[in-house]
DNA sequence: AGCACGCCGACT
DNA sequence: GTCGGCGTGCTC
């Protein structure tokens, strides 16, 4: 089908690198000929750099200064489908292509030889002089069937050193034999029978299966509240995947979720999937990179970089938990994994699954206009009954100054703590307190290089700057006005909650779970793992547990602060607070439990508070729709923003003014620019910040009219100019 | 990104 | 008079 183009020997070739060059250069094809998408390493400058074959030469540059192609790699070639995706994400995102590259070529050990590795199986010749040891060594061969193992796990099943199997080698009765070293992940058995379906589930699965079946884009939102089961309906989608021969990718918001998703995986397929993250060791990414090239995986999971993985025939992705914040790169390249995905898939000609209890406002708005399909799960699977809801008015039943706690939630800790049940304390805020005066002065202790406040954490005895991660130690004289002792921590955090609630329960086991206190996502898994198992009675958390963990024993959450994420003029502060506040109630009561939620507000009667409490989510998307689309905002309207960044605040205003004054081709076209203004967070590490918006009606092609902008001012050394498409967040 | 070239201050 | 500061610009 997609026979790729080869290039004959010193014929010219563009090549584009993961250099910042911006544009693929050309080079003579090497004596062997090249094809399109070949991995090689080419001369720039001093340098042998990785490239990738992105089609024929562009000419325009005398033929006497092209320099040839050095080598080309054992690598799999990437794929037009991914060249592609990689091309129009490219424009999607403003970003510059090679830039777009590196992401797709992060494979540790591309340019290396596909490395060997000694397996060993069992020989034909018995040894003559069978000992205990070499006895073992047959034994658990045999009891691998025969199958190749490495060294070190024989050694291990056998209780032998190495010096065994070696001394089996040389006399026959072992078999040892080089591999590549990238095998092939064990196949999935899409036929196993999974687990038991709700007749909606079921509905669901057919019409997820269906889709898939199809074998062509489609993107369909499965919705379906916390604990309805959506994970066994979109499995159903990849076994269709699977049983068809293509393959399948699942996203995942936050790694620490994959622990528990390996395991569902394994129960239903009988093993265990590729997986991608920042956390997978370098040899396991590699080995999954070429599997998903030549096929050897069916099905991956990872985190948002996994979509860039070089999959040979893509035939489903599953977005977790769509609506979550963290598929917005806010770095690097930003882009939005879940639109990437869709446009991935659109280029393969694969299903997409957006699932979610709380859809963006995005996905909800494209499922209401028939751009995307809808499948709900109105129920919760089995016993289980959707938590009760209750306010708790901070104004007439509030805890008294200093604490957090209102006294019908800390009875209704004390009733679970009877019981041996679970409560989740909720709030969105890390460390001990957001603020630290001097209660002589009224001086507030900030970041130096940003501005920011400084936030105690009490567990580390120090103050960090939640910007820039700048840390200094808790002062107890004022710096401002020299008072001894006066230093008082104001405002609640997690860690401050959780020293409220062991006050008030000595006996209980309070976990606090945010994202500082663990050094590694595997340690944060295992504190999660434990936990879900009984290993706490009460948990403070951030938003970490609004996302999809399970903790069978939890019927009672307390969300300390509702009203947190209502303040602020964040387009998406309401849906944001509906989300997070929806999803870490749906936490409560599972397996059969009765759950509660008791939502702790100054502000019962606020729209999004009320339709939390009275489960209206329908309603809720109804009005935050007809809002945006009164604004003109996001998804009714288009927006871009810039960043404007320098250590010279002038240096910044004058490039900023000067792009006001370029902007009249965009006003033009029936946009409306803001700014410069400083942006909320005004300095970072030391840089001012100006931000610039850009809102657009949905007809307008918004990129090429922002990138012949931006073309208008030269970033200069200091001067750093960021473009966002579709900004999430607007600090 | 590197690594050049290139034009202005303190040294042998 | 030279060594070297790191500000612009190129890499097929």
């Amino acid at each position: 089908m997609d026979e790729p183009r080869t290039f004959p020997a010193g014929a010219r070739v563009a090549v584009l690198t993961a250099e910042p060059v911006g544009r693929p250069l050309d080079y003579l094809a090497p004596p062997e000929g090249v094809a399109e998408g070949a991995f090689v390493e080419v001369p720039l400058g001093p340098r042998r750099v990785l490239g990738v074959v992105w089609g024929p030469g562009e000419g325009g540059l005398d033929a006497a200064r092209l320099r040839p192609v050095g080598r080309v790699l054992d690598a799999p070639p990437l794929r037009p489908g991914l060249r592609a995706f990689l091309s129009r994400a490219a424009d999607y995102t403003l970003t510059a292509l090679p830039a777009m590259l590196r992401l797709a070529t992060r494979a540790p050990g591309l340019g290396e030889a596909p490395g060997l590795r000694r397996l060993y199986r069992p020989g034909a010749v018995p040894p003559d002089r069978p000992t205990a040891a070499r006895t073992r060594v047959l034994e658990a061969l045999a009891e691998h069937g025969g199958a190749p193992m490495m060294l070190a796990e024989l050694c291990r099943l056998a209780g032998v050193g190495a010096g065994v199997v070696k001394g089996l080698v040389a006399l026959g009765a072992v078999i040892e034999e080089a591999a590549p070293r990238d095998a092939p992940y064990p196949l999935l058995d899409p036929h196993r029978g999974g687990p038991a379906l709700s007749q909606a589930q079921a509905a669901a699965a057919a019409g997820l299966r269906a889709q898939v079946a199809a074998g062509r884009y489609a993107t369909v939102l499965l919705k379906g509240v916390t604990g309805s089961g959506k994970t066994e309906v979109y499995l159903e989608a990849v076994a269709e995947c699977l049983a068809r021969g293509r393959q399948a990718l699942v996203l995942m918001p936050e790694i620490a979720l994959t622990g528990a998703f390996l395991a569902r995986v394994e129960a239903r397929f009988g093993a265990r999937p590729g997986e991608w993250h920042s956390g997978v060791p370098a040899a396991e990414r590699r080995r999954l990179w070429q599997m998903a090239a030549t096929g050897g995986v069916g099905l991956a999971v990872g985190a948002r970089s996994a979509l860039f993985l070089p999959f040979r025939d893509l035939g489903l992705v599953v977005v977790d938990e769509e609506h979550d914040p963290s598929y917005k790169q806010e770095d690097g390249v930003l882009y939005h994994a879940r639109d990437m995905a869709v446009l991935r898939a659109a280029i393969e000609g694969a299903a997409v699954v957006l699932a979610s209890a709380t859809p963006s406002l995005e996905t909800w708005a494209n499922a209401r206009s028939g751009r995307y399909g809808r499948l709900d799960l109105p129920a919760r699977f089995g016993a289980a009954e959707l938590p009760a809801l209750a306010a708790v008015d901070l104004r007439t039943e509030g805890p008294p100054p200093g604490r957090w706690m209102a006294p019908r939630l800390l009875a209704e800790t004390a009733a679970r703590l009877e019981r041996g049940e679970q409560t989740l304390l909720f709030l969105n805020r890390r460390g001990y307190a957001p603020v630290t005066l001097c209660r002589a002065c009224g001086h507030q202790l900030g970041c130096a290089n940003c501005d920011a406040r400084m936030v105690e954490h009490r567990f580390q005895r120090r103050l960090v700057c939640h910007q820039c991660g700048d840390t200094a130690p808790v002062p107890d004289r004022c710096p401002a006005c020299g008072a001894q002792g006066r230093m008082a921590a104001v405002g609640p955090g997690v860690e401050r909650v959780a020293e409220e609630a062991a006050a008030a329960f000595p006996q209980a086991r309070i976990a606090v779970l945010s994202s500082d206190l663990f050094a590694s996502a595997r340690a944060l898994k295992e504190r999660i793992a434990a936990i879900a198992e009984g290993g706490a009675d009460v948990i403070v958390g951030t938003q970490l547990v609004a996302k999809g963990h399970n903790f069978p024993l939890l019927t009672l959450v307390g969300v300390i602060d509702a009203d947190l994420g209502l303040q602020g003029s964040d387009l998406r502060a309401a849906e944001r607070s509906f989300q997070l506040i929806a999803q870490v109630a749906g936490r409560a009561g599972r397996a059969g439990r009765p759950g509660l939620a008791l939502v702790q507000t100054y502000q019962p009667e606020h729209p999004v508070i009320r339709a939390i409490l009275a489960g209206d989510d329908e309603g809720f998307w109804q009005a935050e729709a007809e809002a945006r689309a009164a604004q003109g905002a996001p998804p009714f309207g288009r927006m871009a923003a810039l960043i404007l960044s320098s250590t010279d605040l002038a240096e910044a205003f004058d490039a900023g003014n000067a792009l006001a004054r370029a902007a009249e081709p965009l006003r033009a076209a029936g946009a409306d620019v803001w700014g410069p203004a400083p942006a909320p967070i005004a300095r970072i590490r030391g840089r001012h910040r100006l931000r610039m918006l850009v809102r657009a009606p949905r007809a307008v092609a918004l990129q090429p009219l922002v990138a012949a902008w931006v073309a208008t001012v030269r970033p200069g050394a200091r001067l750093r100019l960021t473009v966002d498409i579709d900004p999430q967040s607007f600090l």
